[in-house]
DNA sequence: TTAGGGTTAG
């Protein structure tokens, strides 16, 4: 098909392709104009699409070439607003589709037209701009065409304006496999799963796509285990198994922080010759970064052939959350040594490395750089990450101090790492102040009350933990259920707080029982602050031990066999004493325990934590 | 001679 169409293309633009630079682009140009071979429609509009398309640096001089012609076909204008969707400049579409109306040959645009221009409003997000492109599709009667609905269906998705995509949607009257696959994952997109699922079972035939599709839907909006039993129907179905499903299996099993099912579907694809592209190479990244397994993270990473910013990133992301901060930082510098451009999400990663090795200096050089080097405009996350880094060196005044100056109003999660930092070291008056203007952002945040708490208990100040506590009552604040979850012989076992009802749940008592001798041969006594804090299951169950991540200690312990480390996956931060226990029983029964929480890994081993205890 | 659905990092 290609060749054919080659072919059908004037010999000297067969040599224009993606390396094609601007110098040999003149030449070409030149050559073509001497033949007058551009006078032909045909090898004109050829020739700027080849321009255009082929190498997105070349296309202001396909700009400038249309500039000078002085009735452009439709073919040219079409392919000029395709070559503009697609780039850094989706704004030129309007100006080329506006050429289109105002011709002087009187063009009218068709269907590929409006095609090219609902990506463009797409690309650039422009609501008010995409209804306009709308209305016109139905003033020229496109409507009825199933690109065009498609691409409707996805540009209203992107906007979030899931009643625009029904509407779409409702109106044509037998969509076909690809509308409802774009449907379905409009809805998925815009939060409304079941209806996606709904769409799904009742389509008479399902391609590898709709699959996908599917798969894709459930695994980012966190229903993992979902998005994976999907895929083993798929593999029943006998549907081709690409590397696209390969991408969604392994972000579900990044999501479960399932190294088990990880590195299963890894071999899956290494057995099923499944080409690793540059997206599923970084999809194996993050799995191995984000089940702590930092050493198959960079033999993957190392094995690449090709890296973007999101293979370095995800890398370096992977690297901070183990706390291997110095290694990240090494990689960043590799990365940038590579001529990879970092963005602001490689800056979160570069900014948390410095954050989990102490680096404050470094770190605040590299917040200064994004701006001054890279033209990145700090966020909310950034600054956050900056006031954790204050915090972490104890320097709590200047945190205080950076979040005054901060040029936006700082969110929750910036006061929230001051008040850690507070707690931490023990700076009650700032810490107060961090709370409260917690409260005030967000009324509910049960972690500003819990930390908060947590410091007038580690005070001593009981009648302030009364205060904080009535305050949550009144207000309705609840502390989210905790919950650890860990996977033996790929089979996921998930632990709530208080709960006994897993099946080996006498045994796991048992072995709690044995856990609490041997904690108290070695003079542990425990560290009953955060109970304080926990108004709702804990206190009444009156034992840190039903801690879910300690049940599922105990539950690796008897498990799993010696020398296979145990894996935990914990909804919210772990507890002071949780911590203490852990590496305790690390270093008594000489097992590797790996822990991740809300924010991070804990890799516990022979008593010590890799978070310096500090997290 | 040009088009539509599924995939990656915070």
């Amino acid at each position: 098909m290609t060749c054919l169409r080659r072919i059908a293309k004037h010999p000297t633009i067969c040599l224009i392709d993606s390396s094609t630079t601007l110098p040999e682009l003149k030449q070409i140009h030149a050559h073509l104009l001497a033949r007058g071979a551009l006078r032909d429609p045909l090898v004109f509009g050829q020739f700027v699409t080849s321009v255009a398309l082929e190498n997105p640096c070349n296309i202001g001089y396909s700009d400038r070439i249309l500039g000078h012609c002085e009735a452009p076909s439709l073919f040219a204008l079409n392919s000029m607003i395709r070559a503009h969707s697609k780039s850094s400049t989706p704004e030129l579409c309007f100006y080329y589709y506006r050429e289109i109306l105002d011709s002087e040959n009187r063009l009218l645009p068709d269907n590929y037209t409006f095609n090219f221009l609902i990506r463009a409003c797409t690309q650039i997000l422009e609501p008010t701009a995409g209804h306009c492109a709308h209305s016109s599709v139905i003033k020229h009667g496109f409507h009825g065409d199933p690109h065009v609905e498609s691409g409707l269906i996805r540009m209203y998705a992107e906007f979030g304006q899931l009643g625009c995509c029904r509407k779409v949607f409702n109106g044509i009257p037998d969509p076909d496999l690809v509308c409802r696959t774009a449907m379905l994952t409009a809805c998925a997109s815009c939060g409304d799963v079941r209806f996606a699922e709904e769409l799904f079972n009742e389509m008479a035939e399902r391609d590898d796509v709709a699959w996908n599709a599917m798969i894709a839907s459930y695994a980012q909006c966190g229903k993992s285990k979902r998005a994976l039993e999907l895929f083993h129907a798929m593999q029943m179905e006998g549907v081709t198994v690409n590397e696209v499903s390969m991408v969604s299996v392994l972000s579900a099993c990044s999501h479960l922080g399932s190294l088990d099912q990880g590195r299963w579907a890894h071999s899956y694809i290494t057995r099923n010759k499944i080409r690793v592209t540059v997206t599923l190479g970084t999809a194996l990244i993050d799995m191995y970064g984000k089940c702590g397994d930092t050493e198959h993270l960079m033999e993957v990473f190392w094995g690449m052939k090709e890296r973007n910013v999101y293979t370095w990133s995800s890398a370096m992301n992977g690297l901070a959350m183990s706390g291997m901060g110095r290694q990240c930082l090494d990689l960043y510098s590799q990365m940038k040594r590579d001529g990879i451009v970092p963005n602001k999400v490689t800056l979160i990663s570069v900014l948390r490395a410095c954050n989990v090795v102490g680096f404050v200096e470094e770190g605040l050089r590299h917040f200064e750089s994004m701006k001054g080097t890279y033209g990145i405009e700090p966020e909310l996350e950034h600054y956050g990450c900056v006031v954790d880094l204050y915090g972490r060196a104890g320097l709590v005044d200047e945190a205080l101090s950076f979040i005054s100056e901060m040029p936006m109003e700082p969110h929750a999660a910036a006061w929230g790492a001051l008040l850690n930092a507070c707690r931490i070291h023990k700076k009650i008056e700032i810490g107060k102040l961090a709370a409260r203007k917690i409260v005030e952002l967000e009324a509910k945040h049960h972690g500003a009350y819990v930390l908060l708490s947590n410091m007038y208990a580690e005070n001593k100040t009981w009648e302030s933990v009364d205060d904080v506590r009535r305050m949550m009552k009144n207000r309705g604040v609840k502390k989210p259920r905790g919950c650890s979850v860990m996977e033996v012989d790929g089979q996921l076992h998930e632990f709530f707080v208080g709960d006994i009802s897993h099946p080996m749940y006498d045994e796991i008592s048992v072995m709690l029982g044995e856990i609490s001798r041997r904690l108290k041969l070695v003079g542990y006594v425990a560290n009953m602050d955060p109970i304080l804090f926990d108004v709702e299951d804990e206190e009444k169950e009156g034992s840190l031990f039903l801690h879910s991540e300690k049940v599922a200690i105990a539950f690796g312990l008897i498990s799993l066999k010696q020398g296979t480390p145990i894996r935990i996956v914990k909804n919210l931060r772990v507890c002071l004493d949780c911590h203490d226990v852990t590496k305790l029983i690390s270093g008594i029964f000489g097992r590797e325990i790996i822990v991740r929480d809300r924010n991070r890994f804990h890799h516990f081993k022979g008593g010590e934590c890799s978070c310096g205890d500090y997290w």
